[in-house]
DNA sequence: GTCTATAAACCGATAGAC
DNA sequence: GTCTATCGGTTTATAGAC
């Protein structure tokens, strides 16, 4: 991959992105990338050769920055081999990673929803972010539950992986029926928290690497972390 | 809502149904829509006033038949009302329930991709899915945990309710590399009732409902002591 | 109801001035 | 590099013949 873009590039790519992210491919016209952009109409086929390109470059900007950050990850996961508990605790880590990385403040709000359109609409480049974020990814999870539960076939490990990947998607693509409900414009610190958090203990216990659901026909005994604020009302 | 729709509507719906589904709104025209239904281009400014109301209509269809689906299954719930048990019945039969509805044989494979782009694109034709599909299923599901569990608060349930979602979801926005992973041009019924099942199993174990994964090397002495003995009583 | 013809607007792309 | 003007094509929508 090339150099990351800068001044005009980076700006129609921006501009770009968020129009693309919210409307895509055909929705959002030219003119009104480059007047976002604070551009002309011609710069964007001077810059690129024509909308496909740009929408490509778009594409390649989101995977480019999500490849690090997953190249990261996956790299700290192997450092943490040998026990269940150990993968138990890179399972904790991914999971908050992979939230942060597609629902987080730190990256612009349009790179989950173009990796969402990137799956649901089959253009050509949808292989860029299928061969450097889908599989990557993907082929760390599976690697990762395998460890946590040695025996578990690559089947099943694959199971487990589109589950996961499936309860933090959710939260890009069901955004906006979500946020209405909360009555919030965007997700704030604390949700995304509470929602890392259930995943991590739902996915944990159903591994049965953590400990089981307390029963509420009880007094609680041991602590319990989860959703602690929402617990006690 | 008014009565189904037939003939000359019927084929236009049918055929937008495909052409949205695929394209999504802008990239359908409404040429390629008519010809596909064996139509003239003006009948469908005849039958609907335009495209956008089209667009509707064909939402509106997969709604209704959805919404069908979906009373009869949450009518059959609420008559398992007690214990937990019950309870888990009633979440695997959700479970298969939503499985079948949106990624069996018997509904036009449009209608899940429709769905998923309904909650993409913020048209304001959303919110008749968001009202009649996503919030009673999501209200029942949020009952069904919480009566699985006893105690849940509403904001844990709606967590759970996400994840569930989420898993299976995903089945339908991933459709492309899965299929491409698997080498197959469709979802088989093995492979569709190996990814009920996971589910299943994972949310049961989860919720502490089902006997946990059997571990394969760990010693089991300190091992959960399985929830349910402590609820028979 | 079904068709043809066409209006009016917009699209992506580009030539050419500066 | 940046702009204006414009070309050729396609879009939705509609008027009007049958």
């Amino acid at each position: 991959m090339e150099q990351a873009p800068d001044g005009a590039k980076l700006a129609l790519i921006e501009a770009a992105g968020e129009l693309f992210g919210a409307h895509g491919f055909d929705g959002a016209s030219i003119r009104a990338i480059a007047e976002k952009a604070g551009m002309n109409v011609a710069s964007i086929n001077y810059y690129f050769e024509s909308k496909e390109k740009l929408y490509q470059a778009v594409l390649e900007y989101v995977v480019f920055r999500d490849k690090e950050l997953e190249e990261t990850a996956s790299k700290r996961e192997k450092e943490q081999l040998s026990s269940p508990e150990e993968a138990a605790d890179a399972i904790r880590e991914r999971i908050r990673h992979d939230f942060r990385v597609l629902l987080g403040p730190d990256q612009p709000r349009w790179f989950g929803r173009m990796i969402m359109r990137s799956f649901l609409d089959p253009v050509a480049s949808l292989h860029a972010v299928e061969r450097e974020v889908f599989e990557p990814g993907h082929k760390a999870l599976k690697a990762l539950f395998m460890r946590a539960r040695p025996g578990m076939t690559a089947e099943e490990a694959q199971f487990w992986a589109f589950s996961l990947t499936g309860q933090i998607a959710f939260y890009e693509l069901f955004r906006e029926p979500i946020l209405k409900d909360l009555g919030t414009d965007d997700y704030d610190k604390a949700f995304l928290e509470a929602a890392a958090e259930h995943t991590i203990q739902m996915m944990l216990r159903a591994l049965g690497l953590a400990e089981p659901l307390e029963d509420s026909k009880r007094p609680a005994g041991r602590a319990n972390t989860f959703v602690r604020s929402q617990e006690q009302q």
